[in-house]
DNA sequence: AAGACGAAAGTGGTTGA
DNA sequence: TCAACAACTTTCGTCTT
């Protein structure tokens, strides 16, 4: 899917960012009159929730010169020297606003080294300043806070990262994360759709570089599966690895249970259980 | 010899008193 | 706050391909 407002190709259900630097095909704004020209103007980069005071401030650059390139004499060196230094203080001033700023740079960092989408760091900025504003962050670590608010992000989004993935690229450990998760979300009164197994099913498949038509086996196998109920209470990573194990196992796209068990961070025994359960009540030579 | 299977004990998180 | 509980993991011996 292209996202015209992060500039990326992402695939939605796996959160793969294909593109990351997509040139702008949309259309320029055209102004016919006057009053068109004052509503559609674009006046420099768009507002962002990522930088601290977002992008909005105005810094005075170092060189001692006027616009005509000139040095300034020695009584306005002076002058701009104080306000520069006003400028700096003003900017990232309190405490709240130093934190912030580290904070949002923290997101960023994360999500870069997790290859995460624009509009995940964009999701997970707003709802950690949500979460200054109603002062949740007391007693609480950057780390975690900052982690667990890229997660909700990945929830809201549709994008499939287990709390394992997100914890290798932060400093705080996953259960620290799913706490805050579960802070954030109860606090800020999200929410949140539990994630579904076909999600991680592409997943899977993609990262099993198999073949397409054996992912479209593995969700025929999950929808029956999931009819007659086999997958409710039963962790949705665990389902999805064992529907594509099956599926890998019927097409002869033959997968070793540790390969599957290895990308889907469930042990063998446990895709063994599912498969058990599923092979009891589904007959597979069905869908051959 | 690698992979699949399964029993049994252990772990961490949720639930309900 | 604590014990019961279900889901999942770890470990390890045995069977199958």
């Amino acid at each position: 899917m292209k996202d015209h407002e992060s500039g990326e190709i992402v695939c939605m259900s796996c959160g793969y960012v294909v593109i990351t630097k997509l040139t702008d095909q949309g259309p320029e704004w055209r102004a016919f009159d006057a009053e068109q020209l004052k509503k559609r103007a674009r006046a420099g980069a768009p507002t962002t929730f990522t930088i601290h005071d977002k992008g909005l401030s105005t810094t005075i650059d170092w060189h001692d010169r006027d616009i005509h390139g000139q040095r300034f004499p020695q009584g306005q060196k002076a002058q701009i020297y104080r306000l520069r230094k006003w400028q700096r203080r003003i900017r990232v001033s309190d405490a709240t606003e130093r934190n912030l700023a580290f904070a949002l740079s923290e997101i960023s960092k994360i999500s870069n080294n997790l290859n995460l989408p624009k509009n995940i760091i964009e999701t997970a900025s707003v709802t950690y300043r949500k979460a200054v504003k109603e002062r949740l962050i007391r007693g609480r670590t950057i780390q975690g806070i900052t982690a667990g608010a890229i997660y909700v992000a990945c929830r809201q989004c549709g994008v499939t990262r287990t709390l394992e993935d997100i914890s290798q690229a932060s400093p705080a450990n996953k259960k620290e994360i799913a706490r805050s998760y579960r802070f954030l979300v109860k606090e800020l009164e999200y929410f949140i759709k539990p994630v579904k197994p076909g999600q991680y099913v592409t997943k899977f498949c993609n990262q099993l570089a198999m073949q397409g038509n054996v992912e479209e086996l593995a969700h025929k196998i999950l929808f029956v599966a999931s009819e007659l109920r086999l997958t409710s209470g039963r962790g949705p990573t665990c389902i999805a690895a064992a529907v594509s194990y099956i599926a890998s196992k019927l097409t002869g796209e033959r997968k070793t249970q540790r390969e599957i068990a290895e990308i889907a961070q469930v042990t063998e025994v446990t895709i063994r259980n599912r498969y058990k359960e599923l092979a009891e009540h589904l007959q597979f030579k069905v869908y051959l």
